[in-house]
DNA sequence: AACAGTATTAGGAATGGTTATCAATAATAA
DNA sequence: TTATTATTGATAACCATTCCTAATACTGTT
């Protein structure tokens, strides 16, 4: 395994995510990186994000609308989306082991993982456009 | 609701989804069609695949990897992607619907749909990289 | 403390998938 | 047949993300 050293702006993109529990973007973590370090660049928070990720510090969440986000919590978990805002929010269902174990479920296919994602209208969009 | 007409390349993206079980990506639609229409183009593809998603004659997948993939078939059900060659398969695990029902899942949020995406290796890639 | 090795950076170009624009074309209703 | 307007092909634009580069700066070893 490739040796990781600690940067600043690595310091950063993690400790921003680790005080946002709003499940934020990457360009949501950009902005907040450069209110503290303007001269930070996009690329740099993208790397650090994929980087922390892969080192499980963090969990990349790959939604059906939208986006990408990014999750300080790395416990499985599953999250909801709102359709009009895309706005992340964590679901309560339990998180369900056997449905990554079930062998039948795929003819033939080993499922390693699976994700759940509810969608519908958070509270804040069903008040302005209930339909 | 806004009228809508029947043209040959509509026709043809519609045929070619109806005869193909494997949900197609756009790109793979777009491949077949100029086979059949080699003047097609490919914003006219992605139009039509989005209108008859639209109309309900077909279903937009989503993958959390990968490109969105077109399902002909409309009824709900779960899908399997290959993480290796991002192939979606059917997954026989039953269209819970009580997910969509239950209101405490994530509070004040209205949950209209779900997906579950189960994801891991094909048999193919199974093969070719065991781990 | 100085050095060497190399991981990381900023900046910008490039990519992939998708949507938007627009003049020309063609399906439908009158 | 004509008028209306949905649709087309071609291409530009878009967004999120990745890749590229020379310059920079961590970090372990002298």
């Amino acid at each position: 395994m490739r040796q990781t050293r600690n940067t600043p702006q690595r310091d950063l993109v993690r400790g921003l995510l680790e005080e946002n529990y709003s499940h934020p973007t990457a360009s949501e973590v950009y902005e907040l990186a450069r209110r503290e370090n303007p001269s930070i660049s996009r690329g740099t928070v993208y790397r650090n994000l994929n980087l922390l990720a892969e080192g499980g510090e963090i969990t990349r969440l790959r939604m059906p609308l939208g986006p990408d986000h990014y999750d300080f919590q790395t416990q499985n978990h599953y999250h909801f989306v709102c359709r009009s805002c895309h706005r992340v929010l964590d679901s309560q269902i339990p998180y369900d082991d056997a449905l990554n174990l079930a062998t039948a479920n795929v003819p033939g296919c080993k499922t390693e993982w699976h994700k759940l994602i509810l969608v519908g209208l958070c509270p804040d969009c069903n008040i302005k456009k209930p339909q």
